[in-house]
DNA sequence: ATCGCCTCCTGCGCGC
DNA sequence: TGCGCGCAGGAGGCGA
């Protein structure tokens, strides 16, 4: 479910809610998620929260003795319940129980999700350390994509969907971006020309940024930490609109599959 | 090194 | 109304 902006409105969503606090209680009904959660992470209980970030899709809660490494895979989210009586619904599958009083839950049906645990003098997780550059900072730039690109046959779709080349860019925002750029998604990303970087490196910028100021896309299922959905679905150009007219010129909207995953482009717009 | 395919899991919408 | 099917926002791991 959730790409880089609807992880980072996750983030803003709990961080009121957890920084400075410690945590009272962790509860885990469900230990197998993607990967079974350590049991270590018990070791969360009286710990304080000194930040909550993010680093890709992956929200990192930190304390003085480690990490707690949360990741929402397709269908997770994870929800403040100021409310004692709000029941656990089924797929709540760890619960944490803060000092102000406030329980954060994560739910996720599919559990393609993770949570996972980093003391503090262990190096940094392998999901971590092989991460490319986050999107919307200074690093991620034009002669970055270029030199991802050269010399690559994959399609340029599933390069910029690569977590080692670029972070946060799920299977939405690539097909958004390559509209917005004017790059076909099929293109091997070895041609894709330097100017056309650019402009896609200036279109993954500006998609993220205004989806994470829509509080993300809601398609079906996602909501923020307090059970609201997104409003950039409205904003989408292409995903989920094949055989509709093109915004910008009318042709029809086409599907196809790369990487075993849904594209949408328009033919007409995008060369 | 790179690429493409498979996999994990539940739920939902669609066509019959 | 019910059932089976295909598809879904991720991404590590594998074999070629």
């Amino acid at each position: 479910m959730p790409e880089l902006p609807e992880v980072e409105t996750t983030r803003r969503g709990i961080e009121p809610y957890l920084l400075d606090q410690s945590i009272k209680q962790v509860t885990v009904h469900q230990w197998q998620l993607r990967w079974a959660i350590p049991k270590q992470i018990k070791l969360l209980k009286d710990q304080q929260i000194h930040a909550v970030d993010r680093r890709g899709k992956y929200i990192l809660i930190k304390t003085a003795i480690g990490q707690a490494i949360v990741h929402l895979g397709m269908s997770g989210s994870l929800r403040i319940c100021t409310d004692k009586k709000q029941p656990k619904r089924k797929h709540d599958h760890v619960e944490m129980l803060l000092s102000n009083g406030a329980l954060m839950r994560l739910h996720d049906p599919r559990r393609f999700g993770c949570l996972l645990w980093q003391a503090i003098d262990e190096p940094e997780h392998s999901l971590l350390s092989n991460l490319g550059p986050e999107p919307l900072l200074d690093d991620f730039d034009a002669g970055h994509l270029i030199n991802a690109t050269r010399k690559r046959k994959v399609p340029i779709k599933n390069l910029i969907m690569n977590s080692q080349i670029v972070v946060g860019v799920g299977n939405i925002y690539a097909s958004e971006a390559l509209f917005m750029a004017r790059v076909r998604p099929g293109r091997a990303a070895g041609r894709v020309k330097h100017k056309e970087c650019e402009a896609l490196v200036a279109s993954i910028k500006t998609i993220l940024q205004r989806s994470i100021e829509q509080g993300g896309t809601t398609l079906r299922d996602f909501v923020n930490s307090d059970g609201e959905p997104g409003y950039f679905k409205q904003s989408l150009f292409v995903y989920g609109k094949a055989g509709e007219p093109c915004q910008q010129c009318g042709t029809t909207i086409k599907q196809l599959v790369l990487g075993q995953r849904s594209t949408f482009y328009c033919p007409s717009c995008q060369s």
